[in-house]
RNA sequence: GCGGUUGUAGUCUAGUCUGGUUAGGACUUGGGCCUUCCAAGCCUACGACCCGGGUUCAAAUCCCGGCAGCCGCACCA
């Protein structure tokens, strides 16, 4: 299997270690290894390439740890849980509301944990394995508990996702970006989550890494500015209803989903796109992705659009890598609610709106005699009712009641005028939208070493993309004497003094030298052989076909930095 | 979390049933020899009984507990 090879290589080359081995292990956490961090940065790095520097998307950082607050706000400390119940005599542990729904086929999702317990006792629902009594239900929560604090008062949690840590501070970003919809924020770091049993290698983490892009639009313009440039990109979609009636994927051109409705929105659509190029730079071939809908029972309530990517692997069948969301106003309304914070957007009207209407003006000369001390307050009582009420009355009747502090009040026609006004609207306060592309980034780098990973009998080696590869050349003597030595010594310095990171390598065959360098995917060897010494000149070896090309040594360094950032492909280079 | 199963160098493995020499081999890795381009050969070195208790004169080996891996179930807002 694929997976046992590249988790192999991943071990003994150093990318992907499982963390606290000399004292055993525990489950759900990894190392990363040298060229594992290597790794994983120049993916992140890509990423920010993305999301910062062509979207425009700043990058900001937040803590690790949350307050309770904060967490329950965002409903993650209410319902980012699973009731359970266990079996008192075999200690069998089921999901609560599972055990109900299979027994009496009731829906009970949602209902308290006190509930589900009676719920079980009045059904007398047994232990579905042994019969047993069941327990009392307790919720499980998937977060890590901390306290804050010396005395430890405030209850504290690492946090489940980094998103989070974006929407809380909405109101400064709103101000950086200088009020102004759409704009996004991004983040790139750890979140926490304690797994029951994680038992997928990196697959299944309690700490990983997310980078997620949060981008506040507003809700009734969902299209795309720069959308013409994706909208003929062809995606492999797996709607919804495709799932449910067990049909395949389809391809359609973005504009088509768009248009079709596959897909909520264009800008929605726009970052499958994203996500797309993304990984097929990463070097994940597209016949190994699609993009999956959420069926309407397993989006999160507040969605109304959710698509994952999932990457196609041997051992775990397809798996989502990066989830595509539109989280709605949930987040920003309920953190507004619990913060007690006005983070709503003032949205201008192209045009100001202008309101005619007719106001009725209390004759503040009669009023003061009639009324004496009360009359601001009847004044401020007739404002408040709708003028056309008081005019149909001042018709019908001939006069018009106001209530003040439980007195009434009869007002007449000659006490009060009516004028017509013009009021103008320049805008309203909305809750942005949230548009959330959120990516596993240890997820990605398997995915990665997976379908990088070549083995044609010959040769094992992954064939990263150039810009993904740990170390991106390896320099070698051909034969291991000193003046060779020398000469490849001084090329590997050079190139690192240049920012190429490179190794030099002189133990056993050259052959076998050449293997350990592709078993980690460096793309390029450098061979200084005997014909350096007397012309100058040294090979360039294309790790993918083996070939080699004879070049000036003083060229090295040009040719190498063109080939590393993609200007020119080795097989353009003159052999 | 439950049940089954397995833990010997970086990797694969012999030894465990039936307790008793210095825990053996192969590959890998380091050093050297040889070598003019793809894991060759020779010399040499490093390197292991998952952890903790117990039984015994003596434990890699038997017993108990823990941890971890794998498989199945369950779980995966």
């Amino acid at each position: 299997m694929t997976d046992t090879d590249v988790m192999n290589i991943a071990k003994k080359r150093g990318f992907l270690w499982s963390s606290f081995e000399i004292y055993s292990g525990v489950a759900g956490f990894f190392d990363y290894g040298p060229l594992g961090a290597i790794l994983k940065n120049n993916i992140i790095n890509k990423w920010r390439r993305y999301y910062v520097v062509r979207e425009g998307f700043y990058e900001i950082e937040s803590p690790t740890i949350m307050p309770g607050e904060a967490l329950k706000a965002s409903g993650h400390v209410d319902h980012f849980t699973d009731p359970m119940t266990e079996c008192k005599d075999c200690m069998e542990v089921y999901r609560a509301d599972h055990i109900i729904r299979d027994a009496i086929d009731k829906d009970v999702e949602g209902l308290e944990n006190q509930k589900l317990t009676e719920i079980i006792s009045k059904n007398k629902i047994p232990c579905p394995k042994c019969g047993g009594h069941l327990s009392h239900v307790w919720s499980y929560n998937l977060m890590f508990q901390t306290l804050i604090g010396a005395k430890g008062k405030k209850t504290g949690y690492m946090r489940p996702e980094t998103a989070q840590g974006i929407f809380i501070p909405f109101k400064r970003l709103l101000r950086f970006f200088r009020g102004k919809l759409p704009f996004g924020a991004v983040q790139v770091g750890k979140a926490y989550r304690n797994e029951i049993s994680p038992r997928q290698g990196v697959i299944r983490l309690r700490e990983f890494t997310q980078a997620e892009a949060e981008i506040f639009v507003n809700p009734s313009n969902k299209k795309h500015s720069r959308f013409s440039a994706v909208a003929d990109q062809t995606l492999t979609l797996f709607p919804a209803e495709n799932q449910v009636k067990e049909a395949g994927t389809v391809k359609v051109k973005a504009g088509d989903a768009v248009q079709n409705g596959i897909i909520s929105s264009e800008i929605l659509t726009y970052q499958l796109c994203l996500a797309e190029r993304f990984l097929s730079e990463l070097g994940i071939p597209d016949e190994a992705l699609r993009f999956r809908q959420h069926l309407p029972t397993e989006m999160a309530h507040y969605a109304i659009d959710c698509w994952d990517v999932e990457v196609k692997t041997d051992r775990f069948g397809w798996i989502e890598i990066i989830g595509i969301a539109d989280r709605t106003d949930f987040d920003l309304k309920s953190h507004s609610q619990y913060s007690n914070e006005d983070l709503r957007v003032f949205i201008e009207y192209d045009e100001p709106k202008t309101l005619k209407k007719v106001v009725a003006k209390p004759d503040m000369k009669k009023f003061g005699p009639m009324f004496k001390g009360n009359s601001p307050k009847v004044k401020y009582a007739l404002e408040e009712v709708d003028a056309g009420t008081v005019q149909k009355s001042f018709e019908d009747e001939g006069f018009f009641d106001v209530e003040v502090e439980g007195e009434v009040y009869k007002l007449t026609p000659d006490l009060v005028g009516f004028e017509e006004k013009t009021e103008t609207i320049r805008g309203e306060k909305i809750f942005p939208h949230v548009i959330e592309p959120s990516y596993g980034i240890d997820r990605i780098l398997y995915s990665v070493l997976l379908h990088a990973f070549r083995n044609d009998g010959e040769r094992a080696y992954l064939k990263l993309p150039v810009d993904m590869a740990p170390v991106s050349v390896s320099v070698f003597p051909l034969v291991n004497k000193e003046e060779l030595a020398e000469i490849a010594h001084e090329i590997r310095d050079n190139l690192r003094l240049k920012d190429i990171i490179s190794e030099y390598d002189a133990s056993g065959t050259i052959g076998r030298r050449y293997a350990r360098s592709d078993e980690i995917g460096v793309p390029f060897a450098v061979t200084v052989d005997h014909e350096t010494l007397e012309d100058k000149t040294v090979t360039i070896r294309n790790r993918d076909d083996l070939k080699q090309v004879r070049v000036p040594l003083k060229d090295v360094y040009n040719i190498l930095r063109s080939l590393l950032t993609g200007e020119k492909r080795f097989e353009d280079l003159d052999a």
